[in-house]
DNA sequence: TATTGATGCGGGAACGTTCCCGCACAAGCC
DNA sequence: GGCTTGTGCGGGAACGTTCCCGCATCAATA
C-alpha cells in the first residue's frame, strides 16, 4: 500500500497507523493490535473499543510491516523460461494460459499470491520483490532465471532438469509414456506411418518427445517421420503439417505437437485431398478448446497444465512450510482424448 | 525471501543482514548500505571493501525491509471481474490473454509487478499483500472488488462505469464507434440482414455493444437480430450462431462477439449450406489468431488489448508518481481487420 | 491477612533496511 | 594560526507491525 496516498484526491490524509487508533480508543498500540487479530487476552468491552475505533478512522494496517515482521510475503514469482520470440507471448498458447490460471488459483488456495515476471529476465527485475519462491515453467537448459534464484536462495519450481539441486524442485510429465500411448492407439487403429510434427524449440518436452517417438519407431520397425516447424504461432506449425503430408510417401496419421488450433490442421488436410479419420487419422498435443467442436472432433493428448499446476503448488507448500524431507519433485500423467479424428471404426475402440 | 529458507537444504544457515557485511567489513551498516547502493561519499577503497564482504557472505537485501522503508512495494493488484463461470477461467479467452500479458508487459517496463487475484475475492485474499493499486478489468456492476479497493484507499484501474469517483480511474473502448465501423462496413458489402451474436454476460461492453448495433440499426431502418449465446466456451457460441442462422429469415451477415474458434464459426454456417463470403458475411470480435488462417480468413474486430494495457498502465504510473493533476480515464480505439469473409469483391473495397 | 494464581493490559524490543544528521579530520583561505 | 569549507564515515531514528515479557489488579485459598 502507498504510504502516502499521492493522487488520491484532495484531502490525501496521512495514512492511519496502528497508534493513531490507539490514541483514539485510549490503548495501547499492542492492545489494539492483539484486538483486532483475535488474539490476547482483554475484556470483550476493550476488544470492541479498540475495533470501533479501527473502524471509525478506517484504518488499514500496513501490509508491508506485516510482511517485515512475519519473515515471509507469501509471494511466489511466476515465469515461462523457454519462449524464443516475445518474452510474454507465452499466454496466447492455451497450454500456458491454463498451466497459469491453474498455477495463480492452486497458490491462492494455499495462501500464496504469484507474481507474473517476465522470461528471462535479469536478477534487477525481482531483486526487490519479497518472493517466498519461484515457478520457472519450462526453462531453457541452463536457465539464467533458475541460476539466479537458486543463486538468491529462493527455492525455485521448474521441470525434472534441475533434479537433485539443492533448493529446486521439479514437477514434469511423463512424456515416454504419453508417446507410447498416443503411438499405440494409432496403430492399434490401422495406422502404419505416423508421422511427428513439432517445434524446433529447446523445450525438454519436445526433445523428450523426439526420443520416445524415435524409440517407439524403432521398436515397431517403422521409420521415423519428424517435420520440424519454426517459430510458434498457427502459420509455421500449418506449414510444417503441410510439408509432413506432401512427403513422397505420405503419412497415414499425423502426431501433430506443434500448437496450431485443431480445426485448421483439419483444413490443411483438406487442401490435400485427405480425409480425416478415412485416410487420415490425427492427435494433436494441444489444450485447444477447439479440438472437441471441430468437424469431426480431434483427439488432443492433453498434457494436462490443471494438474501440473496443483502438484507444483502442492510440492511448493510442503516444501516451504515443513522440514525438509519432503519429495523434490513429481511425475503427473498426460491424458489421451480420443476422437473421432483417430478413430477409424464408428464407435468404441 | 524467506527470512529462514526452512528446507533449503541441510545447512539451512541464518539470512546474512547488512549488519553481518558491515561486522565482516569492518565498517558500520549505513557505510555498507551506503556502498552497495552506489551512494553516499566514502572512499573508493572502502566502497570495495563493502562489495567484497558482501559478495563473500553471499548477501542479498531483504526486499520486505526495503519496502518498508521506501513506502511503496510496486506492485500491482490485477483481477478479472465478470466472468460468472470460474473465477480464473478468463486466462482461456484470447482477449484476457492478451490483455493479461500485455500488461504484465507493460506494468514491468514502469518497475511495477503484477499479481494475479481471483475475481470477485473477499478483501482477505489481498489485504496481507502490499499492493500500490489494482487493477480490475471488466468489472461487474457495482463490483464488490472495485469497492473494496476504494474503501482500502488503493487506486483503482477499470472500466469507464467509475467514471468520477475518486481514487478511480478509467480505460474503455470506443464501443460505439466500433460497431458502426463495422455495420458500415458490412453494407457497404451489400449486407442488409446483419445479425447481432453476443454473450448474455453482464459485461458493459456487451450491454454497450447492443445498444450500439440497436441504434445503428435504427438509424438505417433496419431490424435488429440479436441471438444470446449462454456462457463461456465454443458450444454456447456455436449453437447461438446457428440458431441466428436458421431463422425464419435468416441473415445475410454476421456479427459474433461471442468468443468462439472463428474457423468453428466458418463449419457451423457451411454446416447450414451458407458459403462464406458468397451469401454469408463474417466479422468476428475476437483476438483469436485462427482467424487470419481459416479458410477463408475471418475479419476480426480487435478490441486492441494490449493497446488497453498500455494506456490502463500509463494511467497508472501518471497517478501514482505526479501530483493529483493527472486525466482520470482514456478512451481506447478498437481496429477492424477485414479479410476474405467480409469482403463481397475480390479485392480492395 | 498473606500467598498464590489467573486476568487485563502496556512497555519496549525486534524484523532489516535507509536516511538524516553529527562528528572528526584535513585542506584551503585570509 | 584561527576560520571556514569539504570529505569520510558512523550513530541512531524511523518505517508499522507483532510478540515476549512484566506489572498491576483481583478473586480464591489457607
Amino acid at each position: 500500500m502507498t504510504q502516502t496516498p499521492r493522487g488520491g484526491g484532495p484531502t490525501a490524509s496521512p495514512r492511519v497507523r496502528l497508534v493513531d487508533v490507539a490514541r483514539e480508543a485510549g490503548l495501547s498500540k499492542t492492545t489494539v493490535s492483539a484486538a483486532l487479530n483475535g488474539t490476547g487476552r482483554m475484556s470483550e468491552a476493550v476488544r470492541e473499543r479498540a475495533r470501533e475505533a479501527a473502524r471509525r478512522l478506517g484504518y488499514r494496517p500496513n501490509a508491508t510491516a506485516r510482511l517485515l515482521r512475519a519473515g515471509h510475503a507469501r509471494l511466489i514469482g511466476y515465469a515461462v523460461g523457454e519462449f524464443t520470440t516475445s518474452p510474454w507471448a507465452y499466454l496466447d498458447s492455451p497450454y500456458y494460459a491454463r498451466l497459469t490460471s491453474a498455477t495463480a488459483r492452486a497458490a491462492l488456495q494455499h495462501g500464496y499470491a504469484l507474481v507474473m515476471l517476465p522470461t528471462s529476465s535479469d536478477p534487477g527485475e525481482w531483486a526487490d520483490l519479497p518472493l517466498d519462491a519461484a515457478i520457472v515453467a519450462d526453462p531453457m537448459t541452463g536457465d539464467p532465471m533458475v541460476e539466479d534464484f537458486i543463486a538468491a536462495r529462493i527455492p525455485v519450481f521448474t521441470d525434472r532438469s534441475v533434479e537433485g539441486r539443492a533448493g529446486a524442485y521439479w514437477v514434469d510429465i511423463d512424456t515416454d509414456a504419453a508417446v507410447t500411448g498416443v503411438l499405440d492407439h494409432l496403430r492399434a487403429e490401422g495406422a502404419r506411418r505416423i508421422a511427428l510434427v513439432l517445434p524446433d524449440t529447446a523445450i525438454r518436452f519436445h526433445a523428450a518427445l523426439t526420443d520416445s517417438y524415435r524409440a517407439w519407431c524403432a521398436g515397431h520397425g517403422a521409420e521415423p517421420r519428424e517435420e520440424l516447424s519454426s517459430g510458434p504461432g498457427n502459420g509455421p506449425a500449418i506449414a510444417a503439417v503441410e510439408r509432413a503430408l506432401s512427403a513422397a510417401e505420405p503419412p497415414d496419421a499425423l502426431l501433430v505437437a506443434s500448437e496450431a488450433s485443431p480445426p485448421l490442421i483439419l483444413d490443411a488436410a483438406r487442401r490435400h485431398g485427405r480425409t480425416v479419420p478415412g485416410d487420415l487419422l490425427l492427435v494433436c498435443v494441444s489444450e485447444d478448446a477447439a479440438a472437441e467442436h471441430a468437424d469431426p472432433p480431434v483427439s488432443t493428448l492433453s498434457l494436462q497444465p490443471a494438474r501440473v499446476a496443483v502438484a507444483g503448488v502442492e510440492l511448493l507448500v510442503a516444501a516451504l512450510e515443513s522440514d525438509g524431507t519432503e519429495p523434490t519433485g513429481r511425475l503427473v500423467e498426460t491424458r489421451l482424448e480420443i476422437r473421432a479424428s483417430s478413430r477409424r471404426r464408428p464407435h468404441g475402440e
